[in-house]
Order: C-alpha cells, then sequence, then structure tokens
RNA sequence: GGGCCUCUAGCUCAGUUGGUUAGAGCAACGGACUUUUAAUCCGUGGGUCGUCGGUUCGAUCCCGACGGGGCCUACCA
C-alpha cells in the first residue's frame, strides 16, 4: 500500500494506511483521521453536554480585564475556523451559525498529554469541536474556553478553503454552504432576507391581510406574459405548467370574499437569466377589495419602508457598493405619457398612431416589430425616461393594450390604471386597480388568443374558470405584485444571485 | 440566439514568446515551541494545466470541437 500511495513519504504510517491513492490528499489523511477518531470514541457523537452557546458566553463577559480568570465553567461546541497549534499550548477559534466566534485554549496540565497529542494530531480547520472549561481571558485579553475535556462534534472530511482570499464567485455560488462558513456577508445576507419576510408578514398582519398558497402547477398558466416551465401528470395523464404567476387564483380568492389576500411564494419563468432575472424567483402578490391602485400603491410603499425600517432602522439604505438608496418620503407618481413626452420632445398620447410610435423608435434605434402600439410606448419610455429614475418613483397609467388585466382608466382614454415602481432603475414592483368586468375581461383575453394564433407565445390563455369566477362578481380592487429577489436587491445592492441562497447553476 | 473573454494544487492566483523537473501564499504532512489570534521557525509532499482531437521531433501554451463560467447584446407584463 505504501509504495501506492503517491509519494507522501512523511505521512504518520498510521494515517498512511489508510490512504486512498485516488483521493485529494487532504481528504485521504482526513478520512484516516475519522477512522481513528471512531477507535477513540466517536467521530460523530449524536448529543454533547452543551450548557451554553457561543452568542450566550459572549454576552455574559462583555468587557473581561486582559489575563483573567473567572472561574465559571461552560460547555459549548462550534466549528474551528482558525487554529495555532504550540508545544504545551493550543489556541483554535471557534465560530457558531451566527458568525459569533470565541477562543479555545487546551493546555498540556489541564486535559493532559494524551488528548493534547490527540487534539494536535486528529482536529483540523473546518472541524465542529466540544469544549468544556473554565472561561477566562488570554495574556492578550482574548475572551477563552480554557478547556478542560474536547470532544469532536463532528469531523470535516474537505479542506475548508482559505479564509484569507476572497471566494471566486462562482465557486460561492456552487458551494454556497462553504460561502456561509467563510464569508460574514453571506451569513449576513441571509439574515436580512430572512428579516425581511418576516416584517413583510408584519405589515400586512397589521392591514388585516390573509396569508395564502395558491397552486404552482397549473393546466392554464397566466396573470403574466412570460414562457413557462412545462412538466406532466402521470396520474392525470395531463400536461402542466409551473406557474408564472399567481394572479388569477388570488383573485378567484377575492371572489369568494378573502377581501384582503397575499401570497409570498415562487414563480417559474422560461427566460434567459442575468444580473436581474433569475428562472425561479419569489414573488409577493397582494389583493384589497374596494382598493384601488392608488391605495395599493400607498400599500406597496408602507410595505418596503417597513422593511427597511425594521432590518435597517433606517430608510437611507447603505448599499454593498457604499451608496445610500434612499427610501424615505412620499414617492412620486409620474405619469407614463407625460413623462416620456417631455423626455423625447414630441407629445406622445394615447391617440398617437403607430406609424409615429414606429418613426420615433427607428429614430433612437429600437429595432422591434410589434402588432401594438402600446408596446412601442413602452420600449420608449424605458430608452427616453427608466435610467434616470433613480429615487423610487411610481410610474402611472400605461396604454391599454398591453395591460390585460387592469382596467380602463376612470377618466383618460387609452389608458388603463397601473403603475410600475421603479427603485434605480429597476422595475421592482406592479400595481392595478384590477380589471373586475368578466365581459371586457374576456374580449381582452380574446384578443390575447388572437395575439397567440398570430404567433405570439407569450399571449395568454383563455381561462375560462377565472372568467366563470368573476361571472360571480369580484368586489373593485387593487392589486400588486413585487419581485422578493429584486426587493433585497433594493435594499443590498447585490446582484440577484446573492440574494437567492441556492441560485440555479447548470 | 449572436459576439468577446476565461478554465493551472483543497482555496486564491502567478507562469510557460512550444523544450528536460509548472511556481507562490494559505491549507496538508514530519519536527520545534505554554499566550497565539492570517502565530513563528526548520523540513516534506501535493498537478491528466477543463475534456477530446489536430499541427509538431516535442503541446499546459498554437488550431478545432465540446463542456463549465463571466461580460456585452437580444429576449424578459
Amino acid at each position: 500500500m505504501s509504495q501506492e500511495s503517491t509519494g507522501s513519504g512523511n505521512v504518520n504510517p498510521d494515517i498512511e494506511q489508510d490512504l486512498e491513492q485516488d483521493l485529494p490528499e487532504q481528504i485521504a489523511v482526513r478520512l484516516a483521521k475519522r477512522e481513528r477518531l471512531n477507535e477513540l470514541g466517536d467521530a460523530y457523537p449524536v448529543t454533547l453536554p452543551i450548557t451554553h452557546t457561543i452568542d450566550q458566553v459572549r454576552a455574559s463577559y462583555p468587557d473581561l480585564e486582559i489575563d483573567v480568570a473567572t472561574g465559571d465553567k461552560v460547555a459549548l461546541a462550534g466549528r474551528i475556523v482558525f487554529q495555532r497549534n504550540t508545544g504545551k499550548l493550543c489556541f483554535a477559534t471557534l465560530q457558531a451559525g451566527s458568525g459569533q466566534r470565541i477562543q479555545a485554549m487546551l493546555s498540556l496540565d489541564k486535559v493532559g498529554q494524551e488528548r493534547l497529542d490527540e487534539w494536535k494530531e486528529l482536529v483540523d480547520l473546518g472541524d465542529h469541536v466540544f469544549i468544556s472549561g473554565e472561561v477566562i481571558t488570554s495574556k492578550r485579553g482574548e475572551l477563552s474556553i480554557l478547556a478542560d475535556e474536547w470532544l469532536m462534534a463532528a469531523k470535516t472530511i474537505r479542506p475548508l478553503p482559505n479564509l484569507h482570499n476572497e471566494l471566486g464567485e462562482e465557486y460561492r455560488v456552487r458551494h454556497r454552504y462553504v460561502d456561509l462558513i467563510v464569508r460574514d456577508r453571506a451569513r449576513e445576507v441571509v439574515q436580512i432576507r430572512s428579516k425581511v419576510m418576516q416584517s413583510l408578514r408584519r405589515t400586512f398582519e397589521q392591514e388585516a391581510f390573509l396569508e395564502v398558497e395558491t397552486p404552482m402547477l397549473q393546466t392554464i398558466h397566466g396573470g403574466a406574459s412570460a414562457r413557462p416551465f412545462k412538466t406532466h401528470s402521470n396520474a392525470f395523464d395531463t400536461e402542466l405548467f409551473l406557474r408564472i404567476a399567481p394572479e388569477l387564483f388570488l383573485k378567484r380568492a377575492v371572489v369568494g370574499g378573502i377581501d384582503r389576500v397575499f401570497e409570498i411564494n415562487r414563480n417559474f419563468r422560461n427566460e434567459g437569466a442575468d444580473r436581474t432575472h433569475s428562472p425561479e424567483f419569489a414573488m409577493l402578490e397582494a389583493y384589497q377589495a374596494y382598493g384601488d391602485y392608488n391605495t395599493i400603491a400607498d400599500l406597496t410603499q408602507k410595505l418596503i419602508q417597513n422593511a427597511a425600517m425594521d432590518v435597517f432602522g433606517t430608510h437611507q439604505v447603505v448599499l454593498e457598493d457604499g451608496e445610500i438608496n434612499d427610501l424615505g418620503g412620499n414617492w412620486p407618481r409620474i405619469s407614463m405619457y407625460e413623462s416620456l413626452s417631455e423626455a423625447c420632445g414630441q407629445t406622445i398620447t394615447p391617440q398617437t398612431s403607430i406609424e409615429d410610435l414606429k418613426k420615433l423608435a427607428s429614430s433612437v434605434e429600437i429595432e422591434i416589430e410589434h402588432p401594438l402600439a402600446g408596446k412601442y410606448v413602452e420600449e420608449l419610455w424605458e430608452h427616453f425616461v427608466k435610467g434616470d429614475l433613480v429615487k423610487p418613483t411610481f410610474v402611472i397609467d400605461f396604454p391599454v393594450d398591453t395591460s390585460p388585466l387592469t382596467r380602463d382608466h376612470r377618466s383618460k382614454s387609452g389608458v388603463v390604471e397601473k403603475w410600475d415602481l421603479y427603485i434605480r432603475g429597476y422595475e421592482q414592483a406592479t400595481g392595478y386597480s384590477e380589471l373586475v368586468d368578466p365581459v371586457i375581461q374576456r374580449q381582452r383575453f380574446v384578443e390575447q388568443v388572437t395575439l397567440a394564433a398570430a404567433g405570439d407565445p407569450e399571449a395568454m390563455k383563455l381561462d375560462e374558470d377565472f372568467l366563470k369566477a368573476l361571472e360571480f362578481g369580484m368586489p373593485p380592487s387593487g392589486g400588486m405584485g413585487m419581485g422578493i429577489d429584486r426587493l433585497l436587491m433594493s435594499l443590498t445592492g447585490l446582484g440577484i444571485r446573492e440574494t437567492i441562497m441556492f441560485p440555479l447553476v447548470k
């Protein structure tokens, strides 16, 4: 066996015995240590007599003097993230899941020669270890546990990456569990996301909304225009779609009398992925009976401002690059047509002909071919206005022909009561005064289906059951949808793949 | 979908204008060390240079295909 072990000349023979030649050296060495630990005891004990968490000990001794022995005994566990072994005194830094750290000290006179030697031989960076002993401070003032006893809590087989260089982007995404161990910011983002979710739910609770869950597997995909993921049900022998939006089911709930309803759950869209798009993403949708697009805009502003305040204690959020994202105050509402007219220097109204819109579009090199005038208006608006919207802004009153689920404006012709919320130039949320007239809704769907027949793969299918629900009477309502991942991006300045703990990778 | 770039040790990266034995720091292994904290000191090992094919006396390096990743672009209510 030793002649096959690829030149590991000075390795301890006990360990070398267990080397397998096709494994990386460090893994083989650690597997041998695992065997040895199992001979001595248990490399993965089911339970340990823990009395304190690292956080508790840290909190209990906020400012001890240098070189103090408290006489207090604790027993705790953590993952080793730094190790410094000397001849008769060993140091290790233990890290809790919270990221809190504490130093463990193992001295010859406390644990004895045998256990000290076993510590030096068998304990590696990354291992979970159990330490019981006295709370002290070292001669350098570091809060420490001076061990009477140590036990392996869980042996690590793979070496932890170098803590002193940044991990590569790809490694971080593919090995998020490692990223979470070694990078404080990764852990922090998970904590922020959880707190944001709690805050959103708290605000909804204050406003008397009920949280529901609606189907993700759907026989007809609707509520948005995007290409769906397809799958197949064996039991029903039928094609199913992963939902692209929960909208049509939440509206059924409102028809049923769930007057204030929201859902936070995953949507799936079979489109390109980039810094702001993920094939699966968390979506918040909310509907409020007897509200309209103004009340739902107020609610949206409140949700985001409360989240910033609850999580960061301020509306002036500091982003990854140091920039301040100012979410405070009352967010302005600007008209899409008016802001476009102002920015492009000619008056654009819902009555502007598609020929004129095409002319303007090609003059600024927007090359699209689309049958709907509204599409051109939106493209032109994005070209002329979107980039300048840094502060949170509601863009209101969209073209009717691209918004099939939205009711016509109460006084302006050719537009619908719809807004998009832009924050730092990204579309953050969208809200409507919902279309509740079943006859008009049917007409809109028929137009969409006609488009689909003309080859638009994103046009909605006719959902007869949804129309039937509307025929039972949906109260006038405001509704909104907001990307949760994008909200996290707005609050942190990170890319979407950093706000999602485990983004899809090939 | 189109264009450009990239893949070297467990991790982060050098490097080879095509040439015998591909380097560094951390990590690992052997040794010394009872106050370290990116510990230090002495010594050692670790690589199919993404994969397959081509050119060549010789390829990690040049060329091609494929795979992974990134950026730009297109698409994305």
